[in-house]
DNA sequence: CGCTAACCGAGACGGTACGTCCCGTCTTTAC
DNA sequence: GTAAAGACGGGACGTACCGTCTCGGTTAGCG
């Protein structure tokens, strides 16, 4: 009965078109990390991608979209992190892995971009910070269940102390010249919680 | 004797330029928080300014440091906080005032795009750096003789500790669609620093 | 068989293209004619054609470029001159021509202007000194000829003599406030070559 | 008694005023003959003759008018032919001058900008067409008295005999890539004047 | 396996802002 | 009290991209 499958879901698009939006999505990433939100050009893109213009302007509305959409590809790559141990090796191990990604990544490449382009499309900020409260999710369980087991102190709010920790990150990522290290992470820790007795 | 003075060094300059200076400055930072980094242009702050684009290049040699310029002014104008009551208020007292110029003021307005400006120009990266240091100079100054005098928990960097709260309000600004608000800064302190007892 | 012709060359260019160089040309001639050489202004021309400024940088590398094209536009225009009777009309025909050219039409009124381009651009130059060449030719044989025939004086040089009668009314419209008019024609002739018995 | 001088004539002007006009033409005319008219800036005027842009401001009311003024200079220095001997020789010797300085002289660099402004200033073009004129008088007697004389062919136009002389010099120099050359006058007077016997 | 529709690259189009140059005016300071 | 120096508002230059559009040529997948 292959009629029925016909029109079940399978609206399997045109397969050009998928492939198109990868090659597009690439290119507009590392046009990004090469230029930057300001100097980032369409035509660049294209150029880059080996592609026309209009198949570009095919699939998204303006430059805004497609950068957004960049993003988005860009986020969907960071991995969670979950694994084993106390939870305070847990916690310093989430703080490498944000110092990682904020420094080094692609991510941390087009950050700048980022922020300013949230600030200026609404469409693209909520996406940015609903990625960014996710992101931050397993960070503040982590945080509220160390609380409850005692491993952490008490009297704590468990998201405040999750942005401080992660604040200290960016911030020191976005407003000063020297980056956070992975190796600063246990000082972080004890300086936001308290040193282990 | 008046006419002695007359012949000495006197190098003043054309009035008219510190003019010209000042009202395309203004003009470049409503121009800069009402379309940012991205949509900023020189012949919008020249319309807005009431000047001839020439005028604009004849004071800066472009774009970039027209901006550059814009934003040293604007933090020039952010003030000192200098008041009394014990470390535990004083520090409440700076980051409420952080978060009010952070959230708020044109400083706090123009945040992502000096953020994405500085990220292209290393010049405008370097002042926004030393900048950002310089404003917690006052701040580390106050944590590390609060920690000396047993008012603040020992075994912390006072730095680090600095960065955590300040860099949880830049965080919520930049990161989160809630700012913090000044009412949140005693929480705050108590989330880095413990409650008091 | 059409498919036979169909991948053969046929390299059909897009045909908005012969069209923008068609209305850009028109209305820089236009703007030649009414504001000189010196006052010409692409962004005027791009206005009268009602083209972007850019289409026509697409299409002339500078406004020299497209003067001279216009130029040549102007020229190609000029028709030559073919008809009967004896050498004496005929060429008196040819001077009526060229008088009414120079004074009266679009060629004429752009002369200033071109002669103005032509000293500042060496390709136009060549260009506008192999036109008036080649304008001349036929008029040269003719004088030739009626010298080989015994109507014209022996013993000139017919390209000289060509250029004095030409050359006059050329004088007389970059140079005096008085045209040639073609009423003038067989005096010049009478003038140059002598009365007719 | 001095002070009757004082206000009666006297119109001596301060000696500075007459100085800056002299080195302000001076240098005009190197600009022009340097860039010609289309290249021609006041503020490279006013750097080749070491004087403030202002200076030039105060003494003429526009590009155009100090163009004009330098244009006459540059004709005042051109010096009437005034010899022995037959008039073929004579008008042989007019149009060897003419021709060497309608090719070689700063006047003949300039001559294409001047048909130009001509064409586009009334003003000019008046003092361009008298110029001209005065030029061409000497000439026109000197043919008029030889055709009376019968040393010319009798039955031409005198005024139109000059300018079909003088016209094939100026056309030679503005239309064609072959200046006429003082070798070619005898040959020229040949040509319209019929050889001698 | 051949048709047709869609997707494609290429790039022309009307625009807008860039940063430069020069205009002609106006202001300030020095001699 | 003139002149230099040069700042000013203005406007055209030629460049780079924007986002829209019109082209043929290629390719997928249905019939």
């Amino acid at each position: 009965m292959p009629t029925a499958l016909k029109h079940t879901v399978d609206p399997r698009p045109d397969p050009r078109i998928e492939r198109s939006r990868q090659v597009i999505l690439a290119a507009a990433l590392a046009e990004l990390g090469a230029v930057g939100y300001g100097g980032f050009a369409i035509e660049s893109v294209a150029a880059r991608a080996g592609v026309g213009k209009s198949t570009i302007y095919r699939h998204w509305p303006d430059k805004l979209a497609l950068i957004a959409d960049a993003f988005r590809k860009l986020q969907d790559e960071r991995d969670p992190e979950l694994e084993t141990g106390t939870p305070r090796e847990k916690l310093a191990r989430i703080l490498r892995h944000v110092a990682d990604v904020v420094v080094d990544s692609p991510f941390g490449k087009c950050l700048p971009a980022m922020i300013e382009a949230a600030e200026r499309d609404p469409a693209l900020r909520r996406y940015h910070h609903r990625f960014q409260a996710e992101a931050n999710k397993p960070t503040i369980a982590l945080i509220a269940s160390a609380i409850a087991s005692g491993d952490f102190p008490a009297g704590r709010d468990p998201k405040l102390t999750a942005q401080a920790l992660i604040g200290t990150i960016f911030y020191r990522r976005l407003m000063t010249d020297a980056p956070f290290t992975p190796a600063e992470a246990v000082a972080l820790i004890d300086t936001v919680l308290g040193s282990e007795v």
